[in-house]
DNA sequence: GCAAGGTTTTGAACGCGTTCGAAACCAGCG
DNA sequence: CGCTGGTTTCGAACGCGTTCAAAACCTTGC
């Protein structure tokens, strides 16, 4: 079995990041407005962020900004993927002792509410970003958005290095991780409308539904199920995987 | 059984339409803007059409505009209204002398589509502001957007219309109506990222997924199901129908 | 050292959504 | 009729994201 790239630490870009750094200081300039960035959304939040303020507390012109990151978008893009790195690194951390699937999914689920928690406030600009099928931001429609991949990847783990996996239908561990990241992005989308102090609300909905989703695969390894099982692997293969870029395996 | 309210002609507004018409001009005033600001968008979408640019064909000045629509967003606003409308009147004509669930259910999807296809463009802009829970304007955070209440109420006509409903539990049916209309936001997602001519792909996954939720909601009905669906009945009501402004009946 | 050609940086300028103070309009009342 | 208080309309002005032509900087080859 091959291994996926599991995600290079976050430098790489997609078309916003204009081209490759040709040296150490264009590369630092860079880092640099980034950075800037980053710490200003987190204080003020994102609309609140001006591009001429973190030009100019970058110590840069506004124009420069520019020619790194061509619009204000793409520097979420940045701070998306280096948090999507991060977040698997932990998951992987935190369930490496773990066999039982439900448990693995479970931690997986809530590394990432604590990987995302100080961006809870102005997550909801991810969120718009990424429900723009217009903007190659998103992960829905961009086939080869490097968060997702890393994100996908880390399911794959989590069900292959479960003691479950190997009862499972090979056809259908193939298709799992990409239906458990949908089953994160529900998460997200839960948690970016949660209200309640420290999103305790969407962690519960974590905690009680894992247990109804590994159940579920769970049951169809039965043979009364087979039918359904095949009507949702036909779905899922027909329909899901080539929206967000996987080529239908034959 | 009590009928809700499916929706008033599409005058109603929200806390950007200002404060309620005093006078019969007034009043024509703010349709002028809304009919124009519509035909602009179908013309040249949503980013490419300037409120100086509506205010300018309407023969009004950009602030009258603003008195009138506290923001471009609210203007979106008025025309979901008006799709959600149609959509529901004309779903009810498709479906009336279908019986069996899994037909209406795909009638009433189908219909939306249908009604939706002019606008398949730039809906993405309706989306985009979807997502946004900070957003008054989103049918997930907003309790009582009026155009969920409408479609809402469409499904529970979709399910109470049909053999089935009788069979089911009756706690079940009254879950339900929110469920699909869940269902058609997952279809709504789906079309907007569909660039398949005429959405044909969004058509066929209606076409193979509705006969499977009827399949599944159908088998709920048997015993050996109850574990599951009680927890299923669990999740949905403590987690999602609270979410999008239920409070949760005991 | 210098010219040529690429990369990086600059800041003024543009177009847009939005705001706001003031004008115009329109009752109803004395 | 004129005054008064509310409603409606106006358009200049503001702030922001973004663009672009030109400048500054940095190699590299001669």
């Amino acid at each position: 079995m091959d291994v996926p790239e599991t995600g290079a630490p976050p430098t790489s870009e997609l078309p916003g990041g204009r081209a490759q750094p040709k040296t150490d200081k264009s590369e630092a300039t860079r880092a640099l407005i980034l950075e800037t960035a980053m710490r200003l959304f987190q204080e003020r939040g994102y609309e609140k962020t001006t591009m001429r303020a973190i030009a100019a507390e970058a110590g840069v012109s506004v124009g420069n900004a520019y020619y790194y990151f061509s619009a204000k978008e793409f520097l979420i893009q940045g701070f998306y993927d280096r948090m999507t790195y991060d977040h698997a690194a932990d998951a992987r951390l935190r369930m490496a002792g773990t066999r039982d699937f439900a448990e693995r999914l479970e931690i997986a689920l809530v590394s990432w509410l604590d990987t995302a928690a100080p961006y809870h406030e102005f997550s909801a600009q991810f969120f718009r970003t990424a429900a723009d099928p217009n903007s190659s931001l998103s992960p829905f429609s961009n086939e080869s958005h490097p968060a997702r991949a890393t994100a996908v990847a880390l399911f794959r783990e989590v069900l292959e290095g479960s003691e479950l996996a190997p009862k499972l239908d090979a056809e259908l561990v193939e298709l799992l991780p990409d239906v458990l990241w949908l089953h994160l992005m529900v998460v997200v989308l839960y948690w970016v409308f949660d209200r309640t102090p420290d999103t305790e609300r969407t962690r519960e909905f974590v905690r009680r539904s894992t247990p109804v989703a590994a159940r579920l695969i769970n049951l169809s390894r039965y043979r009364v199920f087979r039918p359904i099982v095949r009507d949702a692997k036909g779905l899922i293969q027909d329909f899901i995987l080539p929206t967000i870029g996987k080529t239908a395996v034959k």
